[in-house]
RNA sequence: UGGGGCGUAGCCAAGCGGUAAGGCACCGGUUUUUGGUACCGGCAUGCGCAGGUUCGAAUCCUGCCGCCCCAG
């Protein structure tokens, strides 16, 4: 239903490409703005948005310098990836804009992710540019364009619930994108679609080499589009030169200074390796990271151990549930049950407390808070207790 | 100077006549749209140096070198 007869690209017959915008019908009276990174996923939403019978228009963020990171593969939102974006509109047949970002993006993104190492804090540019460029001021360009709504490519499901539109998790619990997107707020909430939180990932494949797109094989991103090989540091160095005072790495009980380090920016809560410390009984770990004194304190993975974690600014979607909460102190980690004490949202503070010692919770990654399935919002980690009894 | 002890990979360290444990560090891989973690794998043809004994020596013997401790 509702797929007209002539697009230039082939979908399987028995997918229906209306049930993925959650918008009136018909939708050929429908204006969609399909957020395009020039990566499959969101490729992918292009074309289900072409299939919808709406009016779709592309729109593509530039986002940082792409001269320095030409034929990087698995990055978005420069050089390559533009041209692949705008490809994948032609190919789909669909309007593309491309838009200059890259002085905000520098201001939001890459010079907060390198403050926040200087001070000693573990930064999550993802999650400020989800904030900031893509859900901020890319939404406010689709309604400019007059569009019903601002389609991404993350894996998420966005579910209508009693008091409005709830976040989800993926699907796919291996491709699930919630953890970055839980500064999302419920009126941008109102406006974006996320139409392949149901899909699995080899699905999103498949729909790209039946409709021929160019990105069809291209590889998933990872790591930070903006850090070439993964050397954040040359990055943070390029924009805060000052962060590679040397400093003392000092033993977390003891006090023992066990060696010197290059710089605190190199560092974060919980790492292990890199501290090029041997002679140790056990492994050594990063406790704390005292920007101050330029003072990393390192000791054994009990002293990592957390009992709670305060966190700030943080963000609510939707009620707060009566039943039990969990969280995710990290993107790649199973959500453990917590408590929430303080009022969540509004920018508010609030803190999490675990049922169970966590550990490596390092300030300045997000603690995201669920129920279920559902996102119920989250903060930045601001400051965390230790653990006072761990095991053993 | 006399007496005692020790020198095994970058670090800690087992072995004490039968053909170099383990840990830390480091390196590589896997996982992963953040940093990291975790897991898997790699890492001393050689045990301060030089001789000797022995079928066979890191292990026994001799000499030398280097550290550490004690001593009037």
């Amino acid at each position: 239903m509702g797929r007209p007869m002539s697009l230039p690209f082939t979908l399987p017959a028995d997918l229906d490409p209306v049930k993925f915008w959650q918008l009136p019908e018909p939708l050929a009276q429908r204006r969609i703005v399909v957020a395009m990174s020039g990566g499959v996923d969101s490729s992918v939403v292009a074309a289900l948005a072409a299939a919808s019978g709406a009016e779709v228009i592309g729109v593509t963020l530039q986002l940082y310098d792409y001269g320095a990171v030409t034929g990087r593969k698995g990055a978005c939102c420069a050089g390559d990836d533009i041209r692949d974006a705008r490809a994948v509109a032609d190919r789909l047949g669909i309007a593309h804009y491309v838009f200059d970002h890259e002085s905000s993006f520098r201001e939001e993104v890459v010079e907060r992710f390198a403050d926040d190492y200087l001070q000693g804090r573990t930064p999550i540019p993802c999650i400020r540019c989800n904030m900031g460029p893509k859900f901020t001021d890319l939404l406010a360009m689709a309604r400019e364009l007059g569009a019903d709504c601002l389609a991404t490519g993350h894996y998420v499901r966005r579910v209508m619930g009693p008091a409005g539109p709830e976040l989800h998790r993926a699907a796919d619990p291996a491709r699930d994108q919630s953890y970055f997107l839980y500064g999302t707020t419920e009126e941008q909430l109102d406006f974006l679609r996320f139409p392949l939180g149901g899909l699995p990932k080899t699905e999103t494949r498949r729909l790209a080499e039946m409709a021929e797109l160019r990105v069809a094989d291209k590889p998933d991103s990872q790591d930070i589009c903006f850090v070439p090989d993964g050397d954040y540091a040359k990055v943070v160095r390029a924009v805060r030169p000052e962060g590679e005072a040397a400093g003392e790495i000092v033993h977390a009980e003891t006090g023992e200074v066990l060696g010197t380090h290059r710089g605190v920016i190199h560092y974060t809560v919980g790492q292990r390796r890199g501290l090029e410390i041997g002679g140790q009984p056990e492994p050594l770990y990063v406790i704390r990271i005292d920007a101050g004194t330029r003072r990393v304190l390192a000791g054994p993975r009990r002293l990592l151990a957390t009992a709670s974690a305060r966190i700030t600014e943080t963000n609510r979607i939707g009620l707060l549930p009566d039943g039990p909460l969990t969280a995710k102190v990290r993107s790649l980690a199973k959500p453990v049950p917590v408590a929430l004490e303080g009022a969540l949202g509004d920018g508010a503070d609030a803190k999490i407390r675990f049922a169970q010692p966590e550990y490596g919770v390092a300030p300045g990654q997000a603690a995201v808070i669920y129920a279920g399935e559902r996102v119920i919002g989250g903060g930045w980690i601001d400051e965390t207790t230790p653990w006072e009894n761990p095991a053993g």
